[in-house]
DNA sequence: CTGGGTGCAAAGTATTTGCATGAAC
DNA sequence: GTTCATGCAAATACTTTGCACCCAG
């Protein structure tokens, strides 16, 4: 379970109805873009603007609990930040999956190639999900 | 070298100085993006307008010859396409470089935590190049 | 000659900003 | 009470489209 009003003063961010629900929009759907954000809150809040949401995604982005995940071929969607991960994309029905692979192997072979300080490894699975397969 | 006509002629499009300049220009710098592009062909075509940028742009991409490289934190590079490659991206100066790296292990120890059926993985390091280091 | 590309201007879409009001603390 | 979030409208940024003219094949 998740407590959205007390990780939002962890990061001093000031409690509003309409941040408790775009974090416990995430929280449920695991990643969603912009425009699925804004569909479903309009469930509950029917007058919440989309420029308020494209604040509060900002905001959270930079208090860093939040995170932009760029897909291919489609729009970026957002997460709450958990451990590190990557993602399976699947390109017929769009759905995002998370998982947790060890990358560190990449990382090492890099290092022998290149004079790159790396500090980040984003990888990005796309394919056909078990579902679409059917 | 690239002979960036018969490149076009392959992919049936039309040879115009614009796209062979686009072309070239994406040769040379490996990759760039829309707003870069578009300044340094205002060098050569004055007149040259975004409009045209867009649609070559997505036309090259349709015909599988351009890729996007979605990154995070800044504007999409495009790239010509070659063998299959990863990225290195410097947060510091912005610079992309392709790195060639095996992403079968990763691929392999997918397949066993999940039963999508993976068709492409995009892995982009994020990080500090040796130049920036300094 | 003909089809398609170019550049311009306008339209569309996405995102950000300024401001008055109201809610959180 | 003060600070800051909200929602609206306007502004900005990004991308696509329609069209008249022109060039590649």
């Amino acid at each position: 379970m998740l407590n959205s009003s007390i990780l939002l003063k962890e990061y001093d961010l000031k409690v509003t109805p309409q941040r408790v629900a775009i974090v416990e929009e995430l929280y449920k759907h695991g990643h969603m873009n912009i425009d699925d954000l804004y569909k479903n809150l309009l469930k509950k809040f029917p007058s919440i603007s989309l420029a308020t949401i494209y604040k509060n995604i900002n905001a959270m982005v930079e208090k860093i609990f939040l995170n932009e995940v760029k897909l291919p071929d489609t729009k970026s969607v957002y997460e709450l930040i958990k451990e590190e991960h990557s993602h399976l994309v699947c390109s017929s029905c769009g759905k995002v999956e998370d998982i947790i692979i060890d990358t560190s192997v990449l990382q090492n072979s890099m290092s022998n190639i290149t004079n790159f300080r790396i500090e980040n490894t984003e990888v990005i699975f796309s394919g056909i999900c078990e579902d679409c397969l059917k």
